[in-house]
RNA sequence: GCAGAGGUGGCGGAGUGGUUAACGCGCUGGGCUGAGGGCCCAGUCCUUAGUGGAUCGCAGGUUCGAAUCCUGUCCUCUGCACCA
């Protein structure tokens, strides 16, 4: 067949929109399935990671269409944000245009692979059709009390021109951007997650994420439970909160250290001389660079802060200090410092001479005066305390002791803190979903109402690289409104959301996503988010922010009854890198641009060599999409992707496996061809075809049902035509079985290389479309025995082969003919035996001697040694090897049970063992029925004859 | 430092106690075929012209038997990090 993958592909994916195949409607007598990737922000054209992305996904929708269920599969794009913004300002356009331009674009690129999307669900969250929910979400959301306005210290990214919430700041540098962030103070609007986290980290539990996305989680929220602590500051009414896991060493408190940023600081040293240490070190932490903090860090620092608080339970005066390592956004922003039992203090204190104390000991009996020349981090008991009732306390009994102390005098109380904070979600930028807010002098700031929204983004803003800020601040007639409550002149909030909101809830709206009236119904996204997404495929680098935001969210709709589950994403696949060689100096342990291939390492001089790396535009190793479907056809590019590598591992981009998986299609091709060309000719291959269909569909379902895609594609684009070429080998060439194989075979081929598959499935004449079918179920049984016997043969054909090229060595003359004999029926008979007797858990060790004495075969003395010896080999077996009741295939098994005639199915095939050994002559009997020939009669076993070839 | 993942043939990668490694790619030699991106065979650690030996990061251990289980150790990747 000649083989136009363009004019094919385009064809046939005109006829599946025309045939509206993909598009979903709830449906309760069917199980559904939603399958969907991560949210992509339409960035201009398609690339390699989106390819992986979404052939993975195309790949799973089309497979549990197959198997019978509502396929939920939708795409739409999170298309507000700064790139759009900033190619305005370059070009001087909105960025409403662009965004729709970009959309169009690499809308345009997945309709060309192949994905079948319901394109009617399609929506772009900076259309207003979108954000207005977002608006009204919103205040849905403050009405719950989840919304907190207040002036907070944000991370500021000068380049973005905006604020950053937490998760967005990567090592002090902008997540986006990569400039460093600095701190400043602003009005901000906050979603309260933090009433969530203990559910957020709880619920982790239930849900099939992967490994490490639960620890990085788990790891954010930060959860610890601890102590709160009080020190009254001598000669003043305040006292310093401390937050401690370790209350059960408070009596080696011998200093308190502040965060050089907390508010006390200021109060307790302001007009004494160690002001100005203090705001040294202050100054020095708040605008401190990355490279300075690292080098600071090593070196615990701090300023006395001129006064002492007072130890709640032994009343002992300690100084304050301020230092360097105290984060003022974790607990209190002050410690209570041990040294003799945290390090970082231990560091400190010998730096300023501060007194090191031991307050516990290791084991019980250990002299509690010994010096410390280390901090002892470990639980032990408590020692030195001064109150008999707590020496002697161990571990957490020593904790709630001391809690419990603490709590009767008021000076303190168990209690838990979080990593987590509240979700800063203002930005200062234009093309993001306007807040719905108003300030008003009068009233302060007030909601818009619902029958307000939405509040549009104007489009009549010219966008320029001049300017600075947020367009929307000077738009006035944006910013000038009336106040909703009382009706005087106010200004409109102009701060606009975080992005990720948008992604929060878009799986959701993707559920009912043409709903006017409401962000979706409460009967879509039951219906198709129970149990969460059902396979929810996109990258890593989501694993914290957007993953939490979205559960966050959720919940929060969840609690507000518009929604009944708590848990959006039932199963996450994490798509491993995509790789691509670039020039590497291993000198240097540096990559380089492509451009670099072949010269020598600018740093070192050395010759560059190759190694892969993740694809990206700073090494210039990227492969464009659309070049590679234009040479090869969307279908092998798929093939390539999903048969490279499984979905969560890494995979390297290789030009020779693309074009060796593009010479699969081909001889996918020929034998398809070859299958739809046979004539009315049944044979006895036919019944092994049929069998092999059946075990490779059973372990096809099996790998793609698990998501294993390369094992599901190794199957359906490789086993399958391994088969069918030994099928013709040997002599097979039935029409209605090749049809029967082609009507199992062709619906695999789907889910990887939909286009053609649904191009064999129209030749051969296949009834209505692959796209829409649903395939049934697979009746295995007494397919084993059938399998069974063909591998027997290939065994012996193997195993024969490897034989003879040493007989070629022994014998003089040309070999012309090969004796097969095959084992002596009381060896089958053993075998059979000692196969029932396993299955009836016989104990061999203690038992088998005896039984096999019992046999009436045993009379036989002459045969009692070689008895012996096959009885051990079917049941123990030697060192190197177990004993073959155990190795045997369920197959192989059943085989022998049935009382399976070698020699007759050997006899039965002498022409092919003939041709696939090259002799002349072929005889197969079993020993002592002929003459044996080499003494070779000795060595046969069941399923395994005594080969000699002449 | 903490946490997670991982180290298997020239390469990509299967394989979680049982004939010393699936499948693919690359390379070498051979055969079939009118031709073909097609099919088939053999080889691709060491050794040898008669079936030998070694091997799954390294070192120990458990077992009749280990790539697979246990202990230790080295290395790589990813994330977090003075988090009290």
């Amino acid at each position: 067949m000649a083989y136009d993958a363009q004019e094919v592909e385009t064809r046939w994916q005109k006829a599946w929109a025309d045939a509206r195949a993909f598009e979903a409607e709830i449906d309760h007598s069917k199980p559904k399935f939603y399958c969907l990737e991560m949210f992509p922000y339409p960035s201009g054209s398609m690339h390699m990671g989106h390819v992986r992305n979404y052939s993975i996904g195309d790949a799973m929708a089309r497979f549990h269409r197959l198997m019978g269920s509502n396929v939920l599969y939708p795409m739409g794009y999170d298309s507000f944000g700064m790139p759009a913004e900033n190619a305005a300002k370059k070009d001087g356009g909105h960025p409403h245009t662009v965004t729709h331009r970009n959309i169009s674009s690499i809308r345009a690129d997945q309709e060309r692979m192949g994905y079948s999307y319901d394109w009617r669900r399609f929506f772009a969250t900076s259309d207003v059709d979108y954000y207005r929910w977002n608006q009204q979400m919103f205040l849905m959301l403050n009405e719950q009390g989840l919304v907190e306005h207040k002036m907070a210290p944000v991370n500021w990214c000068v380049d973005c021109d905006t604020v950053l919430a937490n998760e967005q700041v990567k090592n002090n540098r902008c997540w986006r951007c990569g400039l460093e962030v600095v701190q400043r103070d602003m009005m901000q609007w906050f979603l309260r997650m933090t009433e969530y986290s203990d559910e957020l980290l709880e619920e982790l539990e239930n849900i099939v994420f992967p490994e490490n996305v639960k620890a990085m989680q788990r790891n954010w929220i930060g959860r610890s439970h601890g102590t709160h602590i009080d020190f009254p500051i001598v000669g003043s009414e305040a006292s310093i909160g401390t937050f401690t896991t370790r209350p059960d060493t408070i009596f080696g408190v011998t200093f308190v250290t502040l965060s050089p940023e907390h508010p006390l600081c200021e109060e307790l040293c302001a007009g004494t001389e160690w002001e100005a240490d203090w705001r040294e070190l202050r100054d020095e932490c708040v605008r401190m660079s990355e490279f300075e903090r690292i080098n600071m860090l090593k070196e615990k620092k701090g300023v006395f802060l001129g006064r002492h608080a007072v130890n709640p339970l032994n009343g002992e005066e300690v100084p304050i200090y301020a230092g360097n390592f105290v984060v003022a956004s974790y607990g209190t922003g002050a410690v209570m410092a041990v040294p003799g039992h945290d390090q970082r203090d231990y560091d400190f204190a010998e730096r300023y001479g501060i007194e090191i104390r031991r307050v516990l000991i290791e084991r019980a009996g250990d002299d509690p005066a010994s010096p410390l020349s280390e901090a002892f981090e470990g639980y032990g008991p408590m020692v030195n305390s001064g109150r008999d009732e707590f020496d002697g306390l161990t571990g957490d009994e020593a904790k709630d002791t001391v809690t419990g102390a603490l709590q009767a005098t008021g000076a303190g109380y168990g209690t838990i803190e979080y990593r987590l904070k509240d979700w800063g979600v203002s930005r200062q930028r234009f093309w993001g979903t306007p807040i719905p807010m108003i300030h008003c002098e009068a009233c302060g700031t007030v909601p818009v109402p619902v029958a307000d929204l939405p509040i549009e983004l104007p489009l009549d803003v010219t966008f320029s690289e001049e300017q600075g800020g947020n367009p929307l601040a000077t738009h006035d007639a944006f910013v000038n409104t009336s106040c909703p409550s009382c009706g005087n002149a106010a200004k409109r909030e102009t701060d606009t959301m975080d992005t990720f909101y948008d992604s929060s809830w878009y799986f959701m709206r993707f559920c009912d996503a043409t709903n006017e009236n409401a962000p979706f119904s409460r009967e879509a996204a039951d219906y198709w988010m129970s149990g969460g997404v059902d396979l929810y495929i996109g990258g890593i680098e989501h694993a914290v922010m957007h993953l939490l935001y979205a559960r966050f969210f959720t919940k929060a709709t969840r609690d507000a009854g518009m929604n009944e589950v708590g848990e959006p994403f039932g199963t996450l696949v994490c798509q491993g890198m995509l790789n691509a060689p670039a020039p590497f100096c291993a000198n240097c342990n540096a990559e380089y641009h492509v451009d670099n291939f072949g010269a020598d390492c600018p740093t070192c001089g050395e010759p560059l060599g190759t190694r892969s790396a993740k694809m990206g535009k700073s090494l210039g190793n990227t492969v464009s999409p659309g070049d590679m479907i234009g040479r090869y056809g969307a279908d092998t590019v798929r093939l390539f992707i999903l048969y490279g590598a499984n979905p969560e591992a890494g995979m390297d981009w290789s030009d020779t496996a693309l074009e060796a998986n593009h010479r699969q299609m081909y001889t996918i091709i020929d034998a398809i061809d070859s299958a739809l060309a046979m004539d009315e000719s049944p044979g006895p291959m036919d019944d092994w075809l049929l069998a092999r269909l059946r075990t490779n569909q059973h372990a096809w379902r099996e790998a793609m049902g698990g998501v294993s895609l390369r094992e599901g594609v190794m199957v359906s684009h490789f086993e399958m035509v391994s088969d069918w070429n030994w099928y013709r080998r040997r002599g097979g060439c039935d029409r209605a079985t090749a049809r029967a194989f082609l009507g199992g075979w062709v619906p695999m081929l789907a889910p990887a290389t939909p286009h053609i598959a649904e191009e064999f499935w129209q030749k051969m004449g296949g009834e209505g479309m692959l796209a829409t079918l649903v395939l049934p179920d697979i009746d295995e049984s007494g397919d084993k025995t059938v399998l069974a016997r063909e591998a027997y043969l290939r065994t012996v054909i193997r195993t024969a082969r490897n034989l003879r090229g040493l007989a070629e060595r022994h014998t003089e003359g040309e070999i012309s003919r090969v004796v097969f004999q095959t084992a002596a029926a009381w060896k089958a008979e053993l075998a059979r035996d000692a196969i029932q007797l396993h299955l009836e858990n016989f104990d061999f060790k203690t038992q088998g001697q005896a039984h096999v004495q019992s046999l009436p075969i045993f009379e036989n003395e002459t045969l009692r040694g070689d008895i012996f010896q096959i009885w051990m080999a079917l049941t123990a077996g030697s060192k190197k090897k177990l004993g073959r009741i155990h190795t045997w295939s369920d197959g192989e098994r059943t085989l022998i049970s049935s009382g399976f005639d070698e020699a007759a199915v050997l006899n039965a095939n002498t022409d092919f063992l003939a041709t696939e050994l090259e002799v002349d002559s072929v005889d197969a009997y079993p020993v002592g029925e002929g003459e044996d020939v080499a003494g070779k009669a000795r060595v046969a076993f069941p399923l395994e004859p005594g080969i000699a070839f002449l």
